[in-house]
DNA sequence: TATTGTTATACTCTATAACTATA
DNA sequence: TATAGTTATAGAGTATAACAATA
């Protein structure tokens, strides 16, 4: 156990999980970048999701979005669609190769998955606490 | 719940988590990339850290590592001390400013502080069995 | 010969600022 | 004027390959 408290080993933990078992997850495929997976994770409603929305949720700059979108594009994975209502706006549309690809990137890891369901459940209602208090 | 079981759902969270929490806390301090933030945590032992050792934890190639700890090194937080029984080895070492920043860092996230003792070390406990199953 | 760390190169991510086209 | 997305630029991370020093 961790010295600092419980919180503080849960946290190590947590990060020494997502460190170890993210980009695994991620190399196994196509090759994407962390980024790029990300914003594929990101792109859950079917109508699409604004570029601003992206930037908004990964946290970055709108400017980086365009980048990465671009070579998401390139490999036929997302579409920008044009919004009829605000002609400013693009809305990015998963292609059926990459819904295909953002579903086997949501698969957890094995590590996950030696859980017992029990164990599982647990931790998810542990997680879904936790992000409430947000 | 997720529909394709609590593994899936948990990750689809400790990801999510992950993710906000991560960048945040370490652009508070002295605006650290993540991959410097990584090194220094990655640095527990007291006697220093060979830099490949620290390139495999990374898991990234060790040239990459030289860079990073060129940045480290010039503000202050790390330095390389030769190895005295193989001089191909040189062992990375915090300086006080850099063990001071190091603890800092490990702080737990409000979300995670948030939960109540009892959540946090069964959140510690769960994730602790799943990090033993690799 | 094999290993540790470095350099050189090319690609990607990131923030900032300036631009465009819409609103 | 304000907003959505782009471009330009510079600093940082990443993989690969080639290298020097040491084992």
């Amino acid at each position: 156990m961790n010295p600092r408290g419980p919180a503080c080993g849960a946290w190590e933990l947590l990060l020494e999980i997502s460190r170890v078992c993210r980009a695994p997850a991620v190399a196994e495929e196509v090759g994407l970048s962390e980024a790029q997976a990300e914003v594929l994770r990101l792109l859950d409603a079917p109508e699409g999701s604004p570029m601003c929305r992206v930037a908004d949720r990964l946290g970055c700059d709108p400017s980086n979005v365009t980048g990465i979108v671009d070579r998401l594009e390139a490999r036929g994975l997302v579409e920008r669609h044009a919004d009829e209502r605000d002609r400013r706006v693009k809305n990015l549309v998963l292609t059926p190769a990459g819904r295909e690809l953002r579903e086997r990137l949501a698969e957890p890891p094995p590590l996950l998955r030696a859980l017992s369901a029990d164990d599982q459940e647990r931790l998810f209602e542990i997680l879904s606490k936790a992000l409430r208090k947000i």
